[in-house]
RNA sequence: GCCCCCAUGGUGUAGCGGUUAGCACGUCAGGUUUUCAUCCUGGAAGCAGCGGUUCGAUUCCGCUUGGGGGUACCA
């Protein structure tokens, strides 16, 4: 564990999302997994935001991720520090690195850099000249760069193969290459985990760190996140962003759960992992190499498992505070074991509250069907008249015709529950009766032996 | 085009020269069951290909193929 410092307490890393969007799932595996190494060391995590992009980073975009990451519950130590707010500083640096003739100003265009290519071979890289005014360009020496990366090993960097890269616009403003450079040094950053995308951008990091006589941080590339097609992440694949993830009704803690997993694995392979745990036990040397699809499948399971294990009172209040409903309780208790996700609830037991649902092809399969509607005339009479309306006495009230009658349970039991739901589809049929009380239970059997007359005759 | 990274079932992973290649999701077949789920049991399914190195390669090396990233006065 080359990465792990003598004294791990004093690593100091940091998250560097760029708010040009909402935070996506990738960004949320990245910031979990310093999150994780820094609350299982006791170091230190500092927030930055790069908005060195005026045109793309919005103030919105910057609430979207804070609120993201703190609906994750991932916190951190220092900041959040805006990359813009450090202008005067990347000023001071730009200058001396003019002064010391380790950069200068050029007119080179795109475009020249490219008729340079064509010209030379693309496999050397472009040095522009000292015209004195235009963009800042870095200069980049003879030799190579040699990325020592936690994750992935070495990586040696030519340097005839890289152009020398624009640091500063003409007008002064400074490009992401030089500006993470030095934001992570005078923030005395450590170790800087971040996506693989970053890899390629690491030697000229390093050029930066060079020109600037400072010592560089340890890196650690982790492995992108891909779609189910194996394409990079992105807003076709469904949930791709936090918010999403929650609208679609997941826990913070499964999905911290189901993320570390992706790119990350236990010598002994387990995969439900409490917080807890996942900081105790996280490390950049069991982290893979290879990108991870992001599969939703077992995203849904693993949050069933999650929610299940939630006290009643906890799993009422995120879902009352889900669907902004209140009274929920009961209603919780007897679905919770048939949702995945805080969005299957409604969809189950809305009923209860908003009435049945229409389903035609329900009504059509069970009270439609011949002979339903006089047992359901006999359910109503055997629920009316029984001394309490408990799920045991429902129960044994509802088994009784269905020995009387010597039919299927389904029989008796697929009636009553499209009479009380309005679909084939609810909770147990005797824990929804007592749900909704004698009362409700008998006028809702009653409006469809009502519609079911007329209707068992007309067709 | 050029530079760089990666490669175990459909998916996430364990493995770190000798294993009947394990686990989880999904899937299939059963069981439990009042629907839907949950839960239980069992099955199918994998080391991308080709060369080396080695007594022996999933594991080490090279090539090919495939995927990905970078190559911006984006981040």
């Amino acid at each position: 564990m080359a990465w792990l410092m003598t004294d791990p307490s004093k690593m100091r890393l940091r998250f560097a999302p760029s708010p040009t969007g909402s935070l996506h799932i990738g960004g949320a595996r990245t910031a979990l997994f310093n999150w994780l190494l820094v609350r299982g060391a006791g170091a230190t995590l500092v927030l930055r935001i790069e908005d060195t992009d005026r045109d793309r980073s919005t103030p919105e975009n910057v609430d979207q991720i804070l609120d993201a990451l703190k609906w994750l519950e991932l916190d951190w130590d220092e900041g959040p520090i805006f990359q813009s707010d450090n202008a005067v500083r990347h000023q001071e640096v730009l200058v001396s690195l003019l002064d010391a003739g380790l950069a200068y100003r050029s007119l080179a265009t795109a475009d020249d850099v490219r008729a340079y290519k064509d010209q030379h071979g693309s496999e050397r890289g472009f040095r522009g000249q000292d015209d004195g005014e235009g963009a800042v360009r870095l200069r980049v020496p003879e030799g190579a760069s040699i990325v020592d990366d936690a994750i992935r090993g070495e990586t040696r960097f030519e340097h005839v193969h890289l152009d020398d890269p624009v640091i500063a616009r003409a007008d002064g403003s400074v490009l992401y290459n030089f500006a993470v450079a030095v934001d992570d040094h005078d923030a005395g950053i450590t170790h800087v985990v971040r996506g693989d995308d970053h890899l390629s951008n690491t030697p000229k990091q390093l050029l930066v760190f060079a020109a600037m006589g400072a010592t560089a941080p340890i890196y650690a590339h982790l492995p992108l996140l891909h779609g189910p097609d194996g394409k990079k992440l992105s807003k076709r694949h469904g949930a791709a962003s936090v918010q999403e993830l929650r609208d679609d009704g997941y826990l913070p803690e499964a999905i911290r759960n189901y993320i570390a997993l992706l790119g990350w694995g236990t010598d002994d392979d387990e995969t439900l992992l409490s917080t807890d745990e996942l900081k105790r036990r996280f490390g950049l040397d069991h982290v893979s190499k290879s990108p991870a699809i992001f599969d939703e499948k077992k995203l849904r399971w693993m949050n069933g498992r999650y929610l299940r294990e939630l006290t009643l009172e906890d799993l009422t209040a995120r879902l009352e505070l889900f669907t902004g409903r209140t009274g929920l309780a009961g209603a919780v208790e007897i679905s919770r074991e048939k949702i995945q996700t805080l969005a299957d609830f409604w969809p189950l037991v809305g009923f209860v509250f908003d009435g049945p649902a229409e389903d035609q092809a329900a009504w059509d399969k069970t009270i439609g069907a011949p002979g339903a509607v006089e047992i359901l005339a006999e359910v109503r009479s055997a629920l009316a008249a029984v001394a309490e309306f408990d799920v045991d006495t429902v129960q044994s009230a509802l088994r009784a015709i269905v020995e009387e009658r010597g039919v299927k349970p389904n029989a008796v039991f697929q009636p009553l529950r499209v009479a009380m739901a309005g679909t084939t589809i609810s909770p147990g049929i005797f824990e929804t009766a007592v749900l909704l009380g004698r009362e409700e239970t008998l006028s809702r059997v009653d409006r469809a032996l009502e519609r079911g007359e007329p209707q068992s005759s007309a067709s």
